[in-house]
DNA sequence: TATTGTTATACTCTATAACTATA
DNA sequence: TATAGTTATAGAGTATAACAATA
């Protein structure tokens, strides 16, 4: 050989060769998931809610009165973490921090009518953001798919965070 | 009511009611990743290699001699992330950039026999750790997870990233 | 003593833009 | 003009540790 039969596979892209990477939940977990959230961010907009703050203000529309601590253990993080997503949330109007009769240490988290009425129209973009993007997942498909995600979640338990 | 019947509401964890968010792919996608990368952390060890610079390795130890500008494309990564982990992973003796004859701009990735070696005691750690964690599924229902997940990953080429 | 909300801080991951050297 | 690698930079997202107020 010299030097010219060989030089060619040292820039062709291995494709059809799968990596050990391939068969790994997690690696693939991943990839699937910064697909998802680029498609929610591409359709909720640029100055649009980000995930987590979409999470947060679900949670605090559908569970008012919501306290920060609650909130952040259902959201699987920190206390001190949701801190920045309740402010951007009240300066954006969308819920107020108020007092509790009883416990003075807490804060409840109550949704504006403007928080409200927003959460209900990025609810319908999100709905159609996932609709789109899985139009080509029967419903038995996307079912297991959720059915299997949450049997990973149920392992949250078993190895406590603290 | 007299104050007394509602307080207890207040500060109640809603647990049984479904929250809008559960019925969401990417929501559940989120929360299953982050599962899994804590136990792959937990088990590779403080030290350990994160999940990216285990990614890397596995790629430039399965097809060496392959460029970083085609791994990182096979990562999905910006080449310009990928800089600091290959600093890394050279630094650590895993590998090194090789000069390319023929195309000058091109650095060649080869992993030294350190590498091929760490690489291969890793790859048991990280099938140790998802043997552990899948402990629960079914064959089928690994399967089934990687192909639900590779369907979603196949949406990649539809919505191009630049 | 324990809990709530908060701040300070740092670290990881990632992207964009611009540069250089090559092609 | 285009590509490979690099640097500088900034922005999310998150965690840990500590603190004040309150329980």
């Amino acid at each position: 050989m010299d030097g010219k039969v060989r030089v060619q596979t040292i820039k062709d892209e291995p494709s059809a060769n799968p990596s050990d990477l391939e068969s790994f939940v997690g690696y693939n977990l991943k990839r699937a998931y910064v697909i998802v959230q680029n498609d929610f961010r591409a359709i909720l907009g640029e100055d649009g809610l980000a995930p987590r703050v979409f999470s947060a203000l679900s949670l605090a529309v559908q569970y008012p009165n919501i306290t920060q601590s609650a909130l952040a253990r259902r959201l699987g993080i920190e206390r001190s973490g949701l801190v920045a997503i309740v402010d951007t949330l009240e300066r954006l109007g969308y819920l107020r921090r108020a007092l509790v009769p009883g416990d003075r240490r807490v804060q409840a988290l109550v949704p504006t009518d403007a928080g409200k009425q927003t959460y209900a129209r990025a609810l319908n973009l999100v709905r159609a953001h996932e609709d789109r993007l899985f139009a080509d997942f029967s419903a038995t498909e996307k079912d297991t798919l959720l059915n299997l995600l949450l049997k990973i979640r149920a392992k949250e338990d078993e190895r406590p965070r603290s």
